[in-house]
DNA sequence: ACAATATATTACGCATACGTATAATTCGGA
DNA sequence: TCCGAATTATACGTATGCGTAATATATTGT
């Protein structure tokens, strides 16, 4: 096969579609005024708005994160006050990850500029062509043995 | 439109998929010896593998990076002693990017890892299908007004 | 009950990229 | 020619993520 180079080759383009959306959506939160909230964040809130009180652990497979990204990622999130760590009971390894109330508050706020900002990205995309591309990403992560066969 | 959570969300795909290929294009260079290349490094080298002496200017533009992101780059490509910055005789503001002979020597392994993983990544892909993706994914860029119109 | 393993986190250092602010030049128009 | 605007780079701080190694606990097989 030939990949042509950059302006043009699927790498490149998954690449900078990320980084785009990325910067996009965390302009959108600055925007409508939960600017604690970074687009890092989401994996882990909305597992937890799902689901409060998960472990670090259990909270990275969710948000497709390596136990060592979520330190640092937890560390940031506790320090913006939006969830703390308490020790689980059973388990003196673990902790629970809990939301707090700014946690749970912002919720609404963040979940609409998520979806505003995912549709207007994808906006003009046939349905069709999404479902296509979902599943050459699937292949991909497949490919790179990254993606658990179902 | 109705975006679904993290495993089948359309932006988390592209995100995991971009890491898991960077990440396996990494290991590639390790594996066939070239480690000194880091995945990032790509843009820059094909760039001036294609044409040499440069601005890094003009190499962020082919690489899709902000000038800012260009600084620390060229630093890591220069301290790994694969190009060097020299004065542009014209513009006392600017630097031409110069290749040094490991930074030319470089080139036949490393275009070989490239289109080795990403032939592998792209795998069982339908050429079709990779072109919607593509499309797909340009139409992202132009609606976070990253992308020129053509 | 114990040693060998496995699991849950963290600590660190490295790699990438941005955005904002600055410094040094160059350039274009009055 | 001279000044304000544009251009070229850099410096910094911030945000993300990974891999490796270390620590503290749990679990398991014998």
């Amino acid at each position: 096969m030939n990949f042509p180079l950059p302006p043009d080759c699927p790498y490149y383009l998954i690449s900078r579609a990320t980084l785009a959306v990325t910067s996009h959506l965390k302009k959108g939160f600055i925007n409508e005024g939960v600017s604690t909230i970074k687009p890092a964040y989401l994996g882990v809130l909305l597992a937890l708005w799902d689901e409060d009180g998960l472990k670090a652990n259990e909270l990275g497979k969710r948000a497709g994160l390596e136990p060592s990204t979520m330190t640092g990622l937890l560390d940031r999130m506790e320090k913006d006050a939006l969830l703390k760590r308490e020790p689980d009971p059973h388990d003196r390894r673990a902790n629970r990850i809990v939301l707090t109330k700014a946690g749970v508050d912002v919720e609404v706020a963040s979940t609409k500029v998520l979806s505003d900002t995912l549709d207007k990205v994808f906006s003009s995309i046939p349905k069709k062509d999404i479902e296509t591309t979902k599943n050459v990403l699937h292949t991909i992560l497949l490919n790179c043995g990254k993606e658990d066969v179902k």
